[in-house]
DNA sequence: GTCATGTTATCGATAAAATCGATGTAAAGA
DNA sequence: TCTTTACATCGATTTTATCGATAACATGAC
């Protein structure tokens, strides 16, 4: 049994091709073939079975690749020591955020974050939640930064702060005279809404407390998956909208009129680092955390007296 | 870095020798020893400090060696899932019992334990307590039936019985005449000791709560490692002693007729399953402790009413 | 200091392996 | 049926691991 050979069926689980495997690893098809033959030997096991397609692991493969992922994870911590022990950590940090996130704390961030590891190549994904879940499964993203709890059992989340929902209204809507509003006040107005698959639109959803299946009644059909879009609809148009308060950061006067905050226990949204529980460059990971969880508004710590909402 | 580099620096660490580790790991020693300079090459760190007579790991080396036992171990239990899943574990099963143990416990066990895994090879050692604890440390023996606790947070123990001590006393002495014994009716009376080094040795101090430091005055200074020579020195000559209750298992009734118990709360051992926390070959040594536990007599598996005794 | 001894590093040769490109075979889709 | 896609097989080639011999080095005895 070799390393190498781990990596391979790992691949291979992974695209569910050898083909699609051996392009990943950048060795032949033949290649890939001959050294899973190998070990599948060696083990006494057939790990696959070809006579499907797409390939799919055999039930002791799957375990046998589950396994195997432990194995390679913790030789590459080997890596991760020395790295550690040099003070200067190299490659490539792989991060997956939600979009209604990525564009209010990443500019806070990263900066100062690449400042300090100035050898790691920072790779930003903007995904859905459901995708990062699913590379980071995969071991295709290192950590994600979302709004949880995702109930995923295969996952390790830790809370870093609590975002507060804003309403963003129109100064022709009624809610434009109120001080505060409330989830009620939102549920007559009418509601620019982000499309299906952003977790903030089941938040909104639930603060209105709206069923998901039935459509809001007064709602814009406008998908959009950018809460700039959102904005600038209030702002061109009526109606109100709801914003995370990050996003409103640098707002001009004018567009500060338009906030209005939520009575207490104001809306927020929990966001959390996630990554496997068994995850690689924790030495980073754990410094960018860090790093965000020093770049927030100190108001955003705590989840006293605010109503942590899901989005499912 | 593949997996034979873990195991040529594990094998370094672990015997402290290039030329030692080369044996163990049926290699020539320049083998070796490249393999370990291209390791140290590939991850940019050296392990070895060769400088030093023997040879010791640096600093980072230490990490990296650790980091390696645990890579090691989680790629070798891709193979004990094949063997799970084929229900047959193959392999050898290397197990440390300390010698006041063996000779009673293990022939109630072993025959049915073989039966069971008939391609396991067992592989028995006596030793001391000491001895076992560092053995399964360096990965030597994979598991240890020994009297417990021993404080070593990098073992994990499983108590699996407590064994109540009994005296053994010669018919001469003045104890034959009192059905049951106390701690103080020992100390008055000439004991045969084991001697130093075993674990039994301590507990039946500390029965008697003799210091260790203080050499018993009223004791024979036999140096014997062996319950049965305790016995027979009582059988033979004079004064008592302290027994574990399984070794009078096969007692014939004269002997039984020198056996006096102890008054409740009886003195007991704690004998546990001894592993490291991260332990291969969990299948077998699982099933080797129960097959231990319904070995041994009911009123063994509960400590309530009991004095576990410690050995230090 | 010198010598004997034991330990690790280096070297060239050789055996073992991983990899490649070409090709064969089997299954899925048009 | 034909085409396409995917995995297995084969021989050639490159790469890697290992060996035996030897050099370099450290340690301890004298």
């Amino acid at each position: 049994m070799t390393l190498i050979q781990l990596e391979y069926i790992i691949a291979v689980d992974t695209y569910r091709s050898f083909v699609a495997a051996a392009k990943k690893c950048f060795v032949t098809q033949p290649t890939l073939s001959m050294q899973i033959q190998k070990l599948e030997e060696s083990i006494g096991a057939r790990i696959f079975d070809r006579s499907k397609q797409p390939v799919v692991p055999t039930d002791v493969g799957v375990e046998i690749i589950r396994q195997a992922r432990v194995a390679l994870m913790e030789s590459r911590k080997i890596n991760e020591i020395v790295q550690l022990k040099k003070g200067d950590l190299e490659g490539e940090l792989r991060i997956g955020v939600i979009p209604t996130i990525a564009p209010y704390l990443l500019p806070r961030v990263l900066s100062g974050f690449m400042q300090k590891f100035p050898k790691l190549q920072l790779q930003i994904w903007e995904y859905t939640t459901e995708k990062i879940i699913h590379e980071l499964k995969a071991g295709l993203l290192d950590c994600g930064i979302l709004s949880t709890p995702v109930y995923d059992a295969a996952l390790a989340e830790r809370p870093m702060f609590y975002e507060p929902f804003v309403a963003y209204v129109a100064s022709s809507s009624d809610l434009f005279q109120k001080r505060e509003v409330t989830s009620e006040d939102i549920l007559a107005d009418k509601l620019w809404l982000l499309t299906e698959g952003h977790c903030m639109r089941g938040q909104v959803l639930n603060i209105c407390q709206r069923k998901r299946s039935m459509e809001p009644e007064g709602t814009f059909e406008y998908n959009t998956g950018s809460v700039e879009t959102l904005k600038r609809m209030v702002d061109v148009n009526s109606g109100s909208t709801i914003l995370p308060e990050l996003s409103i950061a640098d707002f001009d006067e004018d567009q500060l009129c338009r906030i209005r905050y939520f009575q207490s226990p104001e809306p927020v949204r929990e966001i959390s680092m996630v990554t496997t529980h068994n995850y690689l460059k924790k030495q980073a990971i754990d410094a960018l955390e860090k790093e965000i969880i020093a770049s927030v508004p100190k108001k955003f710590k705590s989840k006293k007296k605010k109503d942590v909402v899901g989005f499912d």
